[in-house]
Parts: structure tokens; C-alpha cells; sequence
DNA sequence: GTTCCGCATGAATCGATAG
DNA sequence: ACTATCGATTCATGCGGAA
């Protein structure tokens, strides 16, 4: 047994790499799967009108790899299907509900910058679902590992802050949400929200992600303790499991495309890879 | 015909009184109806299992009264029942399509002070839908009228902030979101994104209103003009009809208890009301 | 070392044009 | 008529070069 945290890709795809993890095996899923019809020519477009028939096999078997005690976070936005938004996320949750999931929250992740555009009939969608999902009612949960700390009279600094204003102790302060953590350090701490006020990366960093690690950081510390086991069942360029990896958690990934895998490889720590 | 916009409250209860109103008349239909509520002895309680029974034949009728080219803003939120976020509202989305409804976009209100709490299972929920349902495809939206200021000036600006740069005026500029206008006039301004961020009312005013004034503001700004006609069919307090009167539109509201009828009447301009 | 500014880019959507 | 492809639109962010 090691004293580092392992962590491991498997080149693959889902649900039959799936199938050859254990029962009840991880405390935490979190995953952001390919969006219907989107990233087309990173993954095969998934046609709206059967998404939730190419995901329920997946749910299926992460409803089985999963501890009763853990939690799955599904990111996951509905797309634009002639001038309507799809229903296949709807359609989805209530599937997976008769599946033996239980939907217990849905969580916001608000982004600060989103996808430029103008149309006549809707504006730029800043938003996207974090739905969690459970096997059993008592789950673990760490709340005091996320909170955030604000004193009486910054209630009222918050208040007037601009969005930019909390942009740059982001990346130093790593405990979510972007409030100016260093300024308030020795005050009294509050619970966060159901809403996740972050930014999504720019494409300029040196390695792609569609989420910000501080999104994948925040359930993490969230929902698992050390040495707990974290999965993502679409690592992409694997920004979940150097999350995992960072917090001392032992992390599995799944990825199709040699190309993001080998991404994902170098972004991690080699020490701590099994192979 | 008056040259002052009118104001009508209906002393009833849907759908009933909807039945007496024209087909195809309103250009804008806002309400944030009676949440679902399993305790029975609650008046005005629906019983989630029972939500979108109730509701299907009061949307029915709002689909008869609203104009082809107008827009049906509902503003509603699931409850969590014994450990789950209840499903009636997906549910309810999937059926009024079946009765017609396009769901054209889901506007987030992300609630800056939400309700205070602390429970071992969730977080303080601090985000609501608003669900935008229309008939056609094509339908009026004034997109200018919301218009927010550029977010360019604020790096060079915010970096150095004195206490009294940070105050807002929202009263003064009415401009929705309520976003440091005084400063600003003569920049350039930009389209907002479809989410909210608006706080929650204060406590301390003599009537109680769900949501705070600037939603149906904005609401009413992006989807008519001067004169047009806007409904709610769950009044309450007033809250749609005084922003519907302060605006100049035409409004129609219906509140089936005396005491919130009153209250509503109260807060509204005498000189624009039809008894 | 800082700060400032230019610039490329991103889970998108619509409408027109083409097959 | 119905589907596929393509151009136009838009803005917060972070990198890199310049002052």
C-alpha cells in the first residue's frame, strides 16, 4: 500500500470499461459527459433525440460502482433544438429516477464568462446544470470543507463587489466561489450556496478543459474525504483527476481518444500514475 | 379610451376567472404561482404528487389569452420532498408541451440574499427558474430595453475603488439589473445573458412579495412595449401590476383571497385602477 | 518586477444557401 | 419539403509583449 494517492486513466469508453470496476467501490462520480450533438469532432455527436438512451447503460453501471454513502455530479446543459431547449436532460433526470437514483439536488454553476453571441430570440447562455444524484438519502457530506468566510460588515462589501472584482485571489485562494478569501482570513465562516459562481477557462492556458479544476475541487472536498476514490467516467483532459490528485484523493478516469489521454497523462503527477 | 395605462384586479381564482378573459390578447403573462406544498392544511397548498394536475388547466387557458407573437413567463422552483427535489416541475415542462407550449428558454434568477438556513443534506437554495414558454416561434422581444454597460471600463476602474464608488442605484436607473448606471451613462452597453442576479426584497415593507419588483421589470421591458398588455393570473401583493403601471403597460391580475386583493389594490395608482 | 494593452478563443445559435 | 453546411454575431478571460 502506498501513502501517495494513486491515480489511473483507462483508455476506453463507457459502459464497458465500466463494467470491469468493482461494486460499491467509489465515494464520489463526478463527470461532465459529452453534450448532445456537441464537440462533434471530439466526440461522436450524440443525437438529442437519443441521449438518454446512449446514457442510461452508463448511469446503470455507475449506479452500481458507486457506495451507498456516495454522491454522482452530472454537468450537463440541454442544447437549442429548433428554437426550443431540448428536453433530454428533463427526460434524463426522470429516467434515472425509475433507474434507483435518487435526485437529491441540482446545483448551478453560474459562468462569469460565457459563449459570446446574438440572436434575436435569446440571449448567451451563462449557466449549466450540476445535478446530484444519490443511492441512498444518507450520503457523506463535509460541508465545513467549503465554506467561506464572511464577517458582518463584508456582507455588505460583497454586496457592491462587480464581477471582476473577485477574479484575481481566485487561483491563490482555490476554495470556490471567488470571494476574495486572503482579505477575510481569522473572520467567521458561512456555508456557500447551491450556486457556483465561476468562470470557465479561457483556451489560451496550455491545456484545454470545458470546466475550471475549482469546479471538479469543490464537490471533491465536498464529498469525499483523503484517500477516498473519485471517478470520472469522461475525463477529457482529465482536470477532475488532477483535482482528485491535488486533494490527496485516489482517482479513476475513462477516456476514448488517445489524444485527450495522453493530455490527460501529462497533466498529472507521474508519481502517482498507475499504469 | 384613457391616454393613462389601466389596472385591473380580478377577485377570483384560476382558471375560473381566466375563462372570462379574450382569446389572444395579452402580450405578456408573468406569475410566480402558489409553490407545491404536501402540508394539506396549508391553504392554498397543492400536493406536489397533484402540482401539474392543477396547474395543466390553468395553463391551458393562459395559452388561449396570450397573443401568437407573446411570451408566458413562469417563475417557480421545486420543493424537496423527503430527501429529493420533486420532479413535478420537469414533469409539468414535458406535459405543457404536449398541450402546445413551445419551452423556448430557462432565464436563472440567482437570488443574491437567499433565505437563511443550514441542514446536514443540502445548502441554502439561492436560484430559481424562470421558465419562458411561447406559442410561435417568432414573438416580440426588445432586447435594447435590457441593455447592461460594458464590463471593459470596470478593470481600469475597479482597481482603484474608493467606498462610495461601490454604492448602487438601482431605483434611479431602472435598468433591471440595476448595475452601477450613474457612472457609466454614455458607455457603451452590452446584451445581458439569461441570468438573473437580482436580491431578494427586504422583509421590512408592509406587504410581502415573492420576488422583488426588478423581475417583472425586466421581464416586461424585453417582452412589450408602452400599452401592451400584461397578465398575472396569481397576483398576490401586486408585484407584476405596480412594475406593469410604473412601466405604462396595461395589466390584468386575478387573486382569489380578499386580504392580498386589498393589499394589492393599495399598492397600486388609484387614477389608473378599473374596479 | 510591475502594470498596461492587444489579441485569440470558447459545451452556441440562427438564418440563408445549397444538395 | 426536408436536411446539411456555413458565415455572422459577440464578450470575458488570460497570455504575452511592451512601457
Amino acid at each position: 500500500m502506498t501513502t501517495e494517492p494513486s491515480t489511473r486513466i483507462i483508455l476506453g469508453s463507457c459502459p464497458d470499461k465500466l463494467r470491469e470496476l468493482d461494486d460499491n467501490f467509489f465515494d464520489l462520480i463526478f463527470t461532465s459527459p459529452p453534450y448532445a450533438d456537441q464537440r462533434k469532432h471530439t466526440y461522436g455527436g450524440i443525437h438529442p433525440d437519443k441521449y438518454v438512451e446512449w446514457f442510461l447503460p452508463i448511469s446503470y453501471e455507475l449506479l452500481r460502482v458507486l457506495k451507498p454513502t456516495g454522491t454522482f455530479i452530472l454537468n450537463i446543459k440541454e442544447r437549442v433544438v429548433d428554437g426550443e431547449r431540448h428536453t433530454y436532460v428533463l427526460e434524463l433526470i426522470l429516467a434515472m429516477r425509475k433507474q434507483g437514483w435518487l435526485w437529491t439536488e441540482e446545483f448551478m454553476w453560474h459562468k462569469k464568462n460565457c459563449y459570446p453571441g446574438k440572436w434575436n430570440n435569446r440571449f448567451r447562455d451563462s449557466w449549466e446544470r450540476l445535478l446530484q444524484f444519490n443511492k441512498e438519502k444518507k450520503f457523506k457530506m463535509f460541508q465545513e470543507a467549503v465554506m467561506i468566510p464572511v464577517g458582518d460588515w463584508s456582507k455588505t462589501r460583497l454586496s457592491h463587489l462587480s464581477k471582476t472584482d473577485n477574479i484575481r485571489d481566485e487561483s491563490r485562494a482555490k476554495s470556490g466561489f471567488g470571494k476574495r478569501v486572503a482579505n477575510w482570513i481569522g473572520r467567521s465562516k458561512v456555508y456557500p450556496t447551491n450556486v457556483l459562481h465561476l468562470a470557465t477557462e479561457c483556451g489560451n492556458k496550455n491545456h484545454s478543459a470545458v470546466f475550471p479544476e475549482l469546479l471538479p475541487t469543490w464537490f471533491i472536498k465536498l464529498f469525499t474525504e483523503e484517500r477516498d476514490w473519485v471517478l470520472d467516467p469522461f475525463s477529457g483532459s482529465g482536470t477532475t483527476l488532477r483535482a482528485a490528485q491535488t486533494l490527496g484523493r485516489n482517482s479513476i478516469g475513462i477516456e476514448p481518444q488517445t489524444e485527450f489521454f495522453e493530455i490527460a497523462q501529462n497533466n498529472l503527477n507521474k508519481k502517482q500514475m498507475l499504469i
